[in-house]
DNA sequence: TTCCTTACGATTGCATGCAAAGTGTGTACA
DNA sequence: TGTACACACTTTGCATGCAATCGTAAGGAA
């Protein structure tokens, strides 16, 4: 295999396991891996090491590495810590952010819409979450970056399960979405923390619509369902 | 050197680090902490790597690892953060502890408060990290966990180049810090969310003052010098 | 002196090979 | 049919030794 850096591997495996191309609860075997990255295992097993750090992957002792996943309970406890966290670095972000750090979420910005016109899913979920990623760094604040990189790390993942590109109303969803993102880089201009923190409420309050609109569906219409029915009997 | 397991080195190292016997900013040499350690270096360097993933040590590329250290703007931002996170953290604690947990917690306390009548400052510092560590566990919230336990390490190192022996005040205010843990305790079991939030903010405004109290003392007495200066000339 | 270059000792990075632990399958027995 | 055990196979854990890199101090030129 092609020879490639640990951070390359990384950044790789990284990117993989947000889009689910290694799913959730997935195991992670050193042996393939470390062929696929062109190292030995031992640098490997650093990078994954460095993975479960962050929040990316569970490692168990003499069990290997698997792709870190979702229980039921956690989904709950992840709403409820969406809104402090995301707020709060909103704000921060407002305050404390420098002139290149605003240009590099521009930047970030623009490949996201890239993605979008060019209907790439996948890579559209990814520059979100770079976006994001980049707002949590444009706070200054390594105690709830912690924090935030954990609960992007699952709403990346919840925003790819929740994801219907079938559907119309879909699209628009995410037209929308990328419309508060131009308005949050303007807060971030501006520093203007309450604005920063008005935009990514009402942001995350959109996200959460979507998934909970695809966990609770319109029923199916029963007039319908038996006028069928008697339809057939007669 | 003794044989001791990945996980007994991990302890030891976390504990040296906590109670500033390794200081912030010293080198971590592999080669004398794997002899220490009873194992190769491979297995230490993966001890080394969970602790950065911790944030406990920092590691660059072909430097090795040093204690992570706070600068000047960090504590700005530690006493920014310190609240928002030990609050909700308080709240959530009261609401979502095991029965078990609450067990394990006073536990500790005891551990504590032994600490603190046997004078062992150190101890005392580590036997509160892990009392607060346990209000962590006890939240259920990994999200703010990960905000949690850096904010800790921090507040621990701070905490004890702020502490000064020798002073009659400061044993006052262990105790009554150790009174605010009884209370904490009492409003975890009562599963008291308002309550346990209200001693919290008490417990590190003590904690806050006593570290300003530190940083800003008494100005020394103009006039003392003074006349100590011209009684000499006379 | 000051700056740059070079070489050497110290330290980290990693490939290899073997030991240890886990996993699965087939057979014997209840 | 179901359970327990043994054995082979797969995968992870780690000690060793060497390669690569860094820090530093000595030497030489401007």
């Amino acid at each position: 295999m092609t020879k490639h850096t640990k951070e390359s591997c990384f950044q790789d495996l990284k990117r993989r396991i947000l889009i689910t191309d290694l799913e959730p609860g997935s195991d992670l075997d050193e042996a393939s891996l470390s062929e696929r990255c062109g190292m030995s295992r031992i640098p490997l097993r650093e990078v994954l090491q460095r993975l479960a750090g962050e929040g990316y992957v569970d490692i168990q002792s003499n069990r290997g590495a698997k792709v870190a996943s979702m229980n039921v309970s956690a989904i709950r406890v992840f709403f409820q810590t969406l809104l402090i966290v995301y707020a709060n670095m909103a704000r921060l972000a407002a305050e404390n952010r420098t002139a290149d750090q605003l240009e590099a979420l521009k930047y970030i910005q623009r490949a996201f819409l890239t993605a979008i016109h060019a209907g790439h899913a996948s890579d559209a979920a990814l520059k979100n979450h770079n976006f994001h990623e980049q707002i949590g760094r444009m706070a200054h604040n390594p105690y709830l970056m912690a924090a935030l990189s954990r609960l992007l790390i699952d709403h990346t993942h919840l925003g790819q399960t929740f994801y219907r590109p079938t559907e119309e109303a879909e699209s628009d969803l995410i037209d929308q979405a990328a419309e508060q993102h131009d308005a949050m880089i303007a807060a971030f201009e501006a520093q203007d923390p309450a604005l920063a923190i008005d935009i990514t409420l009402q942001h995350w309050t959109l996200s959460r619509d979507r998934m909970e609109r695809f966990v609770r569906p319109d029923p199916l219409p029963v007039d319908v369902t038996f006028s069928v029915d008697t339809a057939h009997a007669i």
